[in-house]
DNA sequence: TATACATTTCGTCTATAAACGAAATAAAAT
DNA sequence: ATTTTATTTCGTTTATAGACGAAATGTATA
């Protein structure tokens, strides 16, 4: 279905949505700890997540009480390998992601989240 | 901005809008012929068209009382003109757009608007 | 077992998007 | 000049999206 594949672009045009992918191909992060890069709701954060697991994007792995996002490693369609290959071209010179990636080296679930 | 870019795959994330695209990569259109093979009003047509256009992906002529849509040959946003060759690898492979091709090769402006 | 804490789900609110018809605009043809 | 016709703009309606807080869920630890 087409409807199918307009929900790949979909999940691509909500800004939140890029932060957080090019984020991930940086470091993997529990969800705490894109409220904290965001300045989301953990409600929200969990929602963009939802979204982009859905579409393939992303993957989850539960550690312990937090639960690891990462980047599929592993996509079945092309389309999402394809994007992922190439999120700097569409949006690496954005001031927000360089200043994000920035941010995301001091990112601490333990100072953040355990206090 | 990011927002900016994240507009690129707005425009994208319509199934309406990318048939459209496709339709004007076989040939130029203009609005009641769109309006034919979608099944939309002109005015939802109209307004996809703009979207398209605001974004860089098709251009518009003047040709008398009609308005000639095309695909925008030079563009200046290197992202715009990657999707635009690449719209077959996103798409190409859906049913609705095989048979669109067939129905845009009857498409006659004459036999549509002036009757 | 009870508590603490990360995350998700749910209900709600507000903003945006897609669709339409009617009215306005632009350009030919009579 | 008036009419016809293609397109655009505008106002409205309905549906979806993004955000939040509160409540529910799941997991480790005291």
């Amino acid at each position: 279905m087409l409807e199918e594949k307009t929900k790949i672009f979909k999940a691509l045009s909500d800004p939140n949505r890029l932060r957080i992918l090019k984020a991930l191909q940086t470091k993997v992060l529990c969800v705490c700890e894109i409220r904290e890069l965001l300045h989301l709701a953990n409600s929200t954060v969990s929602e963009h997540l939802s979204i982009l697991k859905q579409e393939g994007f992303i993957i989850e792995e539960k550690e312990g009480k937090w639960v690891n996002y990462s980047i599929n490693p592993r996509s079945s369609d092309p389309r999402i390998t394809s994007i992922l290959s190439t999120l700097d071209f569409w949006i690496g010179d954005e001031n927000v992601i360089i200043a994000d990636k920035k941010k995301i080296c001091a990112l601490d679930r333990l100072s953040i989240c355990c206090s």
